[in-house]
DNA sequence: CGGCTTTGACCAGCGC
DNA sequence: GCGCTGGTCAAAGCCG
């Protein structure tokens, strides 16, 4: 049924470092549905053990004892063909079910795949109206304060005029010595400017030189927590993190951990961890920034998943004009993930929280409870969240986890799993159905964030001039596709 | 010896 | 202006 992904612009799918497991399944399911030669080996496999059999059958009933070494424990007797044929047929039966599947799922992403393809003209066209608009509104001075004006912490502050949430892992990684901490009053805006141009002309990685009033300039401020049960000190979520602080945070006896990744040099890619004052067996890990770098499959689905998460926060906080948030907007945004997605607006950081830790429909638990302005969406069909727990569960050592019925790790055991006849009006049964195996569930989730998340994805990220066209109004791309993705 | 963790210090933002 | 807080740095130590 993925066979026509790499049609489709998702080339993490087809990708040689993806899961192997995910692309065996496709190798069968091409073998299986296509009218090639080798589709017919099953069916050749399966005649031609039905002939010898039959050939065996001949020469036991007329040589005696001898073959039976031959039958290597493959009766020949007729109810065992009759169970052979029998078997068949249901091969066949399967096959043409799923032939069929394939189609319409086929059909069904090539919608998603065009309605993708126009949105992103759409919003390349809007953005660059605005931006001529804001070319001629903007005062050269105000431009300068366009990144440091506001309540940016301080490494946002730190963003020169290229306005890149790397600079500063560029500067700590390239030369110590470039950063200096003796940043006193007296130095003045033209100075910082001039250091940190100076700065930016020793960047290594070109793509740093955004726009500052690109989502990809912002995607860093966006921050995915993620909560869930784990006794564990820290999720495994396939990516490699350093340790670079720990703090005792307000309120929380629990030390919080500040990690950065590690996987490539200048990834600006950081997570805090630390565990619940009210449950220490709850382990919230804050995602914050975007990877650079290629990701091993392990790493994709959370890493792809986060990505998407961001872009569809920052996507609502990004379509007002003052900057306030559009729950309902939102609210369409994050639907799959309704029942355990909890927004906050009113945070230091745009945080979206994927709460894990419960099953029912209720309010979850938000890492800011004292802030007044968390929208927690109303509950609706949960796919997304199944299937980053099921990335989850497959990735890390989750001990807790309650997990839906139809998508839990009992079900993931199977195989392959049967998949039901496609209906218009279930897709989202279907969805379920198939994300119950674990190696397509990471395949997915990296698919859907190529469509929701688009420039987010890690492979995309690896040239990041793309991303700005792709994510700038991911707005629209999100609502518009995870609705026709999900109501099509 | 290189990579990682620990931990105290530093810095900037924010509220009073 | 001052103190609190979150976030980060970087030296020191640990470990394989």
């Amino acid at each position: 049924m993925i066979v026509m992904f790499p049609t489709l612009g998702f080339p993490n799918l087809c990708s040689s470092d993806h899961n192997p497991t995910v692309l065996a399944e496709l190798d069968f399911l091409s073998v299986a549905n296509n009218s090639s030669p080798q589709p017919l080996h099953t069916n050749q496999i399966s005649s031609h053990h039905l002939h010898v059999n039959t050939g065996l059958q001949l020469l036991t009933s007329n040589a005696g004892s001898d073959h039976s070494k031959m039958d290597d424990g493959t009766s020949s007797k007729p109810e065992n063909k009759r169970a052979k044929i029998t078997e068949l047929a249901q091969l066949k039966e399967d096959l043409g079910r799923m032939n069929s599947e394939n189609q319409k799922l086929k059909e069904m992403l090539s919608h998603v795949s065009s309605n993708y393809a126009n949105l992103q003209t759409q919003v390349t066209a809007l953005l660059q109206q605005q931006r001529t608009e804001q070319e001629v509104k903007v005062k050269p001075e105000e431009r300068n304060h366009g990144v440091d004006g506001g309540t940016v912490p301080r490494q946002f502050h730190d963003l020169g005029p290229s306005g890149t949430a790397e600079v500063d892992d560029q500067i700590s990684n390239s030369s110590s010595g470039e950063r200096t901490r003796s940043n006193t009053p007296s130095n003045n805006k033209n100075d910082k400017d001039k250091k940190e141009t100076d700065l930016d002309t020793e960047k290594l990685n070109p793509s740093n030189t955004t726009d500052p009033s690109t989502p990809e300039a912002t995607m860093r401020k966006a921050r995915v927590s993620v909560r869930a049960r784990s006794e564990a000190p820290m999720i495994s979520d396939g990516c490699q993190w350093r340790k670079y602080g720990q703090k005792i945070a307000k309120g929380n006896p629990c030390p919080r951990a500040y990690y950065r990744c590690t996987m490539a040099v200048g990834c600006p890619v950081r997570k805090q961890v630390q565990r619940c004052a009210e449950d220490r067996t709850i382990l919230t890990t804050t995602y914050e920034g975007t990877h650079n770098h290629p990701l091993p499959p392990a790493a994709m689905a959370m890493a792809s998943t986060t990505a998407a998460a961001a872009s569809m926060l920052l996507s609502g906080s990004m379509s007002s004009v003052d900057g306030i948030m559009n729950p309902n907007l939102l609210t369409r945004a994050i639907l799959p993930c309704s029942n355990m997605a909890t927004l906050s607006a009113s945070a230091p950081f745009p945080t979206v929280t994927l709460d894990l830790t419960h099953n029912q429909y209720h309010r979850p638990q938000t890492p800011f409870p004292s802030q007044p302005q968390n929208f927690v969406i109303a509950p609706a069909q949960a796919q997304l969240p199944q299937l980053i727990t099921q990335s989850l569960y497959n990735q890390s050592k989750f001990s807790g986890f309650q997990l839906s019925h139809d998508v839990g790790p009992n079900n993931s055991q199977s195989p392959r799993p049967s998949l039901q006849p496609y209906q218009q009006v279930s897709l989202a049964d279907t969805v379920s159905t198939i994300t119950a195996d674990p190696n397509f569930t990471a395949a997915l989730v990296t698919a859907i964030s190529s469509i929701i998340g688009g420039a987010n994805s890690p492979s995309n990220n690896a040239n990041n001039s793309n991303n700005i066209n792709s994510s700038s109004n991911p707005n629209v791309i999100n609502s518009a596709t995870i609705s026709s993705f999900l109501g099509n």
